[in-house]
DNA sequence: ACATTAAATTCGA
DNA sequence: TCGAATTTAATGT
């Protein structure tokens, strides 16, 4: 079982909760754990939780229509995913594969449609996220084809960065870089000649295991050097 | 693929 | 518990 102190680090939005919500959203909810590369839920599954990353690192993707892998996001500690599928209890039309070892918090649907319709802090959350995440995949359509891995990693680096999604990600990211290339599908060698171009330009700055971001508007909207 | 460097862990006092 | 020695992980080319 979860407690009050560790709901609030694990999940931003219960910070802003009414009591009773807060109290339902924390019983509601569970801890999992999955091992590297494992798959969360597949394309076509009901997998019926609304899900949180507790720890470690994800990315969801799904299969254009040639069948070719297309990541939509890197997903990553303090995110929440998956509210669209589950407001209309649908099946998932994507899949979620883990990076690394990964804990996982995971929210019955019951509890979740029960913060949806009492309480007027999580949906005016839900509202912010959706529009957030929309915002995104609207960039992926509109400039996929062209970007090279630069421009990918770019744009990876940079939703993972987004202060809506993640509100308590600081300055930094913890990956290293083989999982951004993971992320971007690209080698590990290709990961490390687009971060030192990206160092270069002062948007970003090489740590050992992560990377500190200097200017996250610059990478958003990265083009093709 | 290999060499280098940083970090984590173990070991001896 | 401290620091040196060893092992493991990440990085650079």
């Amino acid at each position: 079982m979860i407690d009050a102190g560790q709901m609030r680090r694990i999940a931003a939005w219960s910070r802003a909760l009414e009591e009773e919500a807060f109290e339902r959203a924390r019983a509601g909810t569970r801890l999992r754990d999955y091992p590297a590369g494992a798959s969360v839920f597949v394309v076509g599954e009901y997998f019926e939780p609304w899900v949180g990353i507790v720890d470690g690192l994800a990315k969801m993707r799904s299969l254009n229509e040639e069948g070719k892998d297309v990541t939509l996001a890197g997903l990553h500690a303090g995110g929440w995913f998956g509210e669209g599928t589950v407001l209309k209890d649908e099946v998932r039309r994507y899949e979620i594969v883990t990076l690394r070892a990964t804990t996982l918090a995971l929210m019955d649907r019951r509890t979740f449609m029960w913060l949806f319709e009492n309480s007027g802090a999580f949906s005016q959350f839900l509202v912010m996220q959706l529009n957030e995440r929309l915002g995104q995949f609207i960039a992926l359509l509109q400039n996929d084809r062209m970007l090279d891995a630069t421009g990918r990693i770019a744009r990876a680096l940079a939703w993972m960065m987004n202060p809506v999604l993640y509100p308590d990600a600081g300055g930094k990211l913890d990956l290293t870089q083989e999982e951004i290339g993971l992320l971007a599908g690209v080698s590990r060698q290709t990961a490390n000649q687009a971060l030192k171009c990206l160092e270069s330009v002062g948007m970003i700055r090489m740590e050992y295991g992560g990377i500190a971001i200097l200017d996250l508007p610059g990478l958003l909207a990265y083009e093709n050097s």
